[in-house]
DNA sequence: TGACATAGGTGGGATTACCAACCATTCTGA
DNA sequence: TCAGAATGGTTGGTAATCCCACCTATGTCA
């Protein structure tokens, strides 16, 4: 393997530093009694109306999952369900007003949260650091 | 606010990315019937031998969760539990050959899932996504 | 119309995670 | 020295997460 070694220095980095912003989101999820995913489904619906399967496909998970997922939401007045007028096994999901309040709180915290780490980076290299990850994320 | 629109877009991208890796590494775990946790656990006691305490701290997870954790793991023979001779409160933990080899396995199948999107970047810029990602990540 | 596919939900079970309470061991200071 | 406090780990109880197997309703198309 040629250039091996730099690819795995960086893979640990990689894999270290998802842990760290895990536990970043976690702690910032928890404050506000909200599981992980329950927050990530709170980033995915900001721009987004998917059907249940969708944003199932989303985040990865069973469709049966996200049932009771949204239903205790749902009970918190975060988000809604919507049977689609186009299809009448389709359920939209969106959220409510309170949880695009919640989702924008959210957001500034993780914010607030990550950007000290980001700010030592001068930025000429924040530039650089978004450059580099966009290919990996791709688009979404 | 000056240079914030470059750390928002920041902030997105590290956000995704995590998203992203974690899925990967959730793949990775259920493929091997491991959960994201137990995989983290796998991946930390390859250099370390901590009592129950100090992985909790880890993970960032509440001691008696390990309990329940370490015991199936134990069960499927990947770990074991020592007490310590120096403190008869201390139960350190540490890998089982079998686990090792897992952990090993595991391990390579991590980074040949990232790998080939960090080898879309050419050398140079994986030395520099690995220096950006260093001091985020810190020591450890 | 009838077979098949798709969307979402239910029910059951294992796991993950927290907290409070508990026992054993160790440490502390009067 | 020895009683009380502190620490380390486990247990029990509860809620949430997650999967799988199945079910019903709806849609599709031959």
């Amino acid at each position: 393997m040629t250039s091996g070694d730099s690819v795995t220095a960086l893979v640990d980095a990689v894999v270290r530093n998802t842990f760290q912003v895990t536990g970043v989101l976690t702690r910032i999820g928890a404050e506000n009694d909200l599981s992980l995913t329950q927050l990530r489904v709170l980033g995915i619906l900001r721009d987004r109306r998917p059907r249940v399967t969708e944003l199932a496909g989303f985040l990865g998970l069973d469709k049966s999952t996200l049932s009771g997922l949204i239903d205790r939401a749902e009970r918190r007045g975060l988000l809604a369900r919507e049977k689609s007028p186009d299809d009448g096994r389709v359920v939209e999901v969106f959220l409510t007003p309170a949880g695009r309040d919640l989702a924008q709180r959210l957001y500034e915290e993780v914010h607030r949260a990550l950007a000290p780490a980001l700010e030592r980076l001068d930025p000429e290299q924040r530039t650089q650091l978004a450059a580099l990850l966009e290919p990996l994320v791709g688009p979404g």
